[in-house]
DNA sequence: TGGTCGGTTCTACGGTGTAGAAACGGCTAC
DNA sequence: GTAGCCGTTTCTACACCGTAGAACCGACCA
């Protein structure tokens, strides 16, 4: 537990105004425990042993708090060691982040559908920008590369329900995605190496 | 009061006994005018001048009708010309593809969710793995990049709302995809020049 | 002491999916 | 003709949802 505000194993004394941060806490144990179907406001009032209208008071609504849980949880991903190869520095990146989506699928996936819970996703996106960049791509291909690798992340996490749930499946998905990443990763490669030629390959 | 005096404007007059088709049918367009947000199985039977439960006939319940919905929205794609080269096969695939992704969201999301959902979609993966086996790929990469490709294609299509739900930013996102999965190709294409090496890049 | 005010609660509305039992309509068997 | 049946439809009900709007309460400050 991150922040105990007084007292409480649960919470009782109703003392602390609440906070805007207990709130969120409440709502990402709630939502790790039972998953994002599993939430409603009313059981995090319930859990906060308080009227659900009370969250309100910190939350414009549902989507809003959604949102904050969302940036909390990309909160907790640090991005690689800036000083290994690009090549190395992408697939370390992608690969945690592959981790934080499968952890978390309901939630990434509320925030793919609403662009209002999903907006603090950009930031990790540029990261992984810069490292594209490094690679020497042309400059006109980084943006849209970057792109397709966090879709790709987003689709091979999300889509593993799809194969399976054990826990296993996920494992597997993972493997696949990281073979399928090195293509990417040889892609870039590739077109990095070659003059700033503007259509044909083969 | 609400419901239809006798016989409706322009269906049926109660008399064939609805039939899932016709359930399925009608849920399609409900969905594709009002999003999956603004579909219930109560609109669903208001649709139909029928009482909302009358459909749980034909389905045993929203999960299974939306199963359906979703394998008739893929039905609608027709792959490409299995006689032009791979690499323009596996180009026009992905983006027919990411058309239907894009322009029905919510429901691939569902699928995404729910494998009960989107079970159906396997089928149209297998299309892709063909396509990428003709490239010349090593055997043990063939699935795997194609699955890439596929997660690609989901990730860039759903992530559409996160950039700006005008029209115009669909457009750029699949310009942007249309590039990254160019690097992809490419990728495809450096590995299956190569000899089955097993591991180093660069 | 009274007033203000932030925080909390109460009540209510219109919505959801669907379980369970009742009603209906057209059929066949007597 | 009429009794029964059975596939189809409807009715009623339950437990839940997000949240608007107003009332309430306790701590402060004048």
């Amino acid at each position: 537990m991150l922040t105990a505000p007084r007292d409480s194993h649960h919470a009782s004394a109703r003392t602390s105004p609440l906070g805007v941060d207990t709130v969120v806490a409440a709502a990402c144990a709630i939502i790790e425990r039972d998953g994002l179907a599993g939430f409603s406001m009313r059981k995090l009032g319930r859990e906060l042993s308080v009227d659900p209208m009370a969250v309100y008071h910190y939350v414009p609504n549902k989507t809003a708090l959604l949102a904050l849980v969302t940036d909390r949880t990309l909160a907790t991903m640090d991005p690689p060691d800036p000083d290994i190869p690009w090549e190395e520095w992408i697939r370390e990146w992608a690969l945690r982040y592959w981790d934080i989506v499968a952890r978390h699928r309901d939630l990434i996936v509320a925030g793919l559908s609403d662009p209002e819970i999903g907006a603090g996703g950009m930031p990790l996106t540029r990261q992984l920008v810069v490292a594209v960049a490094r690679s020497g791509l042309a400059g006109d291909l980084v943006e849209a590369t970057a792109f397709v690798i966090v879709d790709a992340v987003h689709g091979s996490a999300l889509g593993v329900a799809s194969l399976a749930d054990r826990s296993e499946g996920r494992v597997e998905a993972r493997r696949l995605f990281e073979i399928g990443l090195d293509t990417i990763l040889s892609g870039i490669a590739t077109r990095a190496d070659a003059p700033p030629a503007d259509d044909n390959r083969s």
